[in-house]
DNA sequence: CTTTCGTCCTGACTGC
DNA sequence: TGCAGTCAGGACGAAA
């Protein structure tokens, strides 16, 4: 479940407790989640600093002294929790960091879909996972222009193409619900036709781009308020009354790409 | 190139 | 009450 918002939620909570800390230990409590740990991966962290904790996508990245990078992902149900010296653990906690100030960092992912790597410096940019990401939808450059280009070609619904990490970073199966929602664009709509024929973007697109920013500020504010209730206007909705206003029309539940899809389809055209 | 599909994993939930 | 079956989700590799 977590997608950019709640992705950049962790990362702020780890940045205060990690960065200037120094990793004292490491314990991995299995030896893999969804990839095996490298060989080296605890002795390489331990006695490093940690320098920053930045994102991409829904990557986390730790910048450590060396340059090297600890990646993170956290998957579908991974997430940390901080704990001062004796912290007892369960069969979820997976891996530990235990920090100079005294802070025991833990990562806890039932699903075991995350995974944790260690990047060298001169490795980071050409990375598998990070080399091929779609632009930040939250950076200032990211606008109607960029998310033409990449939709121009693209046959698939809307739907699906905002999934993909290549066309936007970040986005996952609530938020494009939430956004096209906002946007009043249809999940089924083919992708290109928010282009012109020569490649500029139509109206609606730059209902998108707004939709997409509002949606994932809105998200990231939330995170630190009800974070337990669902704040979504058409996500795990289905059968309600259409929340806009006038509207009348009732949330639906159709599935695109094997995933479930909530909509309205009276006012999303 | 684009697009679709199966896979990984566990907990929550449904139905008998 | 118990147990089998289904579903959810992100990323990726294989196949079409």
């Amino acid at each position: 479940m977590p997608e950019l918002p709640e992705v950049e939620y962790e990362r702020r909570r780890l940045q205060r407790v990690m960065t200037c800390a120094r990793i004292q230990r490491v314990v991995t409590r299995r030896a893999n989640l969804r990839y095996a740990f490298p060989p080296d991966f605890a002795p390489r962290l331990e006695s490093q600093t940690v320098v920053a904790v930045r994102r991409r996508a829904k990557y986390l990245l730790a910048e450590l002294e060396s340059g090297d990078v600890l990646l993170m992902h956290l998957g579908m149900s991974g997430g940390f929790r901080v704990a001062d010296g004796d912290a007892e653990y369960d069969r979820h906690d997976h891996v530990i960091f235990e920090l100079s100030t005294g802070a025991v960092v833990i990562f806890n992912d039932p699903r075991r879909f995350g995974f944790m790597t260690l990047l060298r410096a001169d490795d980071i940019e050409s990375h598998r996972a990070l080399a091929r990401l779609g632009p930040e939808p939250l950076s200032a450059r990211f606008g109607a222009a960029i998310l033409a280009r990449a939709l121009g070609r693209r046959r698939t619904p809307l739907k699906i193409a905002l999934s993909d990490q290549r066309v936007i970073a970040g986005l996952g199966n609530i938020y494009v619900s939430e956004a096209l929602y906002r946007a009043r664009l249809s999940p089924k709509r083919r992708a290109s036709t928010l282009v012109t024929r020569t490649g500029t973007p139509r109206p609606a697109l730059d209902d998108l781009v707004r939709a997409i920013k509002d949606v994932l500020r809105v998200a990231i504010r939330n995170q630190y308020r009800t974070r337990a209730a669902d704040p979504f206007l058409v996500y795990d909705r289905e059968g309600e009354r259409c929340p806009r206003r006038g509207c009348g029309g009732t949330i639906t539940r159709i599935v695109q790409g094997g995933r479930s899809t909530f909509y309205c389809p009276v006012c999303q055209r």
